[in-house]
DNA sequence: CAAACATATTGACAATTATCGATATGTAAC
DNA sequence: GTTACATATCGATAATTGTCAATATGTTTG
């Protein structure tokens, strides 16, 4: 079955509701690194690290760019702007009053 | 032990990953209602909608104001503010570049 | 104060997620 | 082609989170 609306919403800020993947966002800030550099900063295995990678990818908010052996991890600029989009979006309040028909 | 900043931020943006509580918003966006108006319009029991308020709540997202025996909840200008903030900074890119020493 | 109602809390369980070691895949170097 | 390396995937388990029914707390109404 698809996602609804809201799972697929919730996919795009399960990247920063983990204390590992914003660490990792973090190392991101600086620039695009590969994810043996990543590694090294972080106290989980190479397999976690992975996973990790996967959830933020899967979220749009970070960018794989394979290389050789290597993986380039980045902040998705798109990614990033569509996060703050649907983040202005869910919080917005309605200005069409519910409460008050007095007009 | 006292929580990392990691796990402070985290827990902003719980606020987003999960399903319900994103239509619990969405129900907010209209304005202020109280938890048994909320009921009304998901699948859950009550048990669970307040666990789901306690989070959001927690998250800073939704303010919680009581009167007799209500609870009205409404999406926070401050936590919407702060958390919108908070996206902006996880997500930054350093100017300072890194893998240039060219000037 | 007893009954009815709104919400919170508790305790138990199910579902999901995080984690790791082991293994697989795929690339580069010898 | 074999070895070394980088990353992904698998399988198992631990930890966290979501869920509900039952109960507790606190408020209003009769």
């Amino acid at each position: 079955m698809p996602l609804t609306i809201y799972e697929k919403n919730a996919i795009v800020f399960k990247a920063f509701c983990d204390e590992n993947r914003l660490m990792i966002l973090e190392l991101l800030q600086s620039g695009e690194k590969c994810a043996c550099r990543l590694l090294e900063d972080l106290k989980i295995s190479q397999s976690t690290l992975s996973h990790h990678m996967t959830i933020l990818c899967a979220s749009g908010i970070v960018n794989a760019r394979k290389e050789g052996k290597w993986t380039y991890y980045s902040i998705s600029l798109e990614g990033t702007a569509y996060a703050k989009e649907l983040l202005n979006k869910i919080t917005a309040l309605n200005t069409t009053s519910t409460h008050c028909g007095c007009d």
